[in-house]
DNA sequence: GTCTATAAATAGATAGAC
DNA sequence: GTCTATCTATTTATAGAC
């Protein structure tokens, strides 16, 4: 998909479809997406996307390669800062959690699609980002566990899977409208932080 | 579907092709899984499901009716046993987790499909069976908070939506060979109860 | 009961006019 | 840049032979 002197016009249009794409492949599914569905929800004719993209497979990349990247940045940095395995911990929950709400459609796409299209050899680049995003999550979990901060009765991938499940389960219920993401988080540590963290 | 005088050997061909078809439905999806795939690994070719099946949508409700069908009414059975509130979450929570380790194939069909195919009108029996599990979940909660077993700083829904996301999680890592059942609902309740039940 | 052959619909993608 | 028209492939489903 070679984009040459990009106007700023085409790059508004790009975007438009984009985000058109996104909100269909995440309420509906990627198969389940015609490239008609696509140009209708952007007000052109299915064969006019291709005068900005190559196929359908490259709208897909073209919206989830910057999300994962900018994704992994940000998990990155968490676990940089300085700070004790407990906040560190927080702070990649937060990042998750503020990463799923900034790019509901974009999550939505991965979590559905990651058993599905992902599978693909094509998508190998995603499925490592999932990974890379597990490891940075168990390099912390365990430095926690044996500074002492973590129970050390509970195994880092399972700690690890039970908060990216309730994590991953946010967007499908929560209303940014009625909702505030302080009050969730602390509502998380209520529930699970307890069980987590010794010397409460 | 009308299957009219059903002999034995029909019946497991029948049953046969729903074991084929809800692998494939689970590991890829409904969209993705072509009849003439679900024929090969039965071992037929594809017009031969005709003979079992009006349709491939008839293919999945006789997979899925059954088993929320069961679903339900387990979940009702676990609410009318007698014990106090905090007992009938953790059956609950128990009932969820045996139903999704014994059915994985529909289990993973019902959650990846939700917001999928089960969104059309025809398959509102599965929302409905959907809406119910979860107002079982919220009375028992609502109930353990006014008697005091359950913390009163919870909303009921968020913590309905919290143990959710968590056992739907379970399939996708849990190995039955390695991992056994009580050792993980214990580290369920070491990690969210502690938060959730008071007096503890 | 299962197969072969095929109908009918739909999807992704392309070519060329404007 | 977008549209019209169309190609090709794929999919569900059917009809009738065996």
């Amino acid at each position: 998909m070679v984009v040459a002197a990009d106007t700023p016009v085409r790059e508004r249009r790009r975007a438009e479809i984009l985000a058109a794409a996104g909100r269909l492949f995440a309420a509906r599914g990627v198969r389940e997406t015609t490239v008609r569905q696509i140009a209708e929800e952007v007000g052109v004719l299915a064969g006019s996307l291709y005068y900005y993209f190559d196929t359908k497979e490259g709208i897909l990349d073209a919206l989830m390669r910057p999300y994962v990247d900018a994704l992994l940045e940000r998990y990155r940095r968490c676990a940089a800062r300085e700070g004790d395995a407990r906040s560190k911990l927080q702070w990649l929950v937060e990042a998750s959690l503020l990463a799923l709400l900034e790019h509901p459609d974009e999550n939505a796409i991965l979590q559905a699609e990651l058993n599905r299209s992902f599978r693909e050899e094509h998508y190998l680049y995603l499925r490592d980002a999932v990974a890379e995003i597990e490891r940075i999550y168990i390099e912390v979990i365990e430095a926690g566990i044996a500074a002492g901060r973590i129970r050390s009765d509970i195994e880092a991938r399972f700690l690890f899977r039970t908060l990216m499940d309730i994590v991953k389960g946010t967007p499908y219920w929560f209303d940014p409208e009625t909702h505030r993401v302080p009050e969730l988080m602390a509502g998380w540590w209520r529930v699970v932080g307890e069980g987590v963290f010794p010397s409460r």
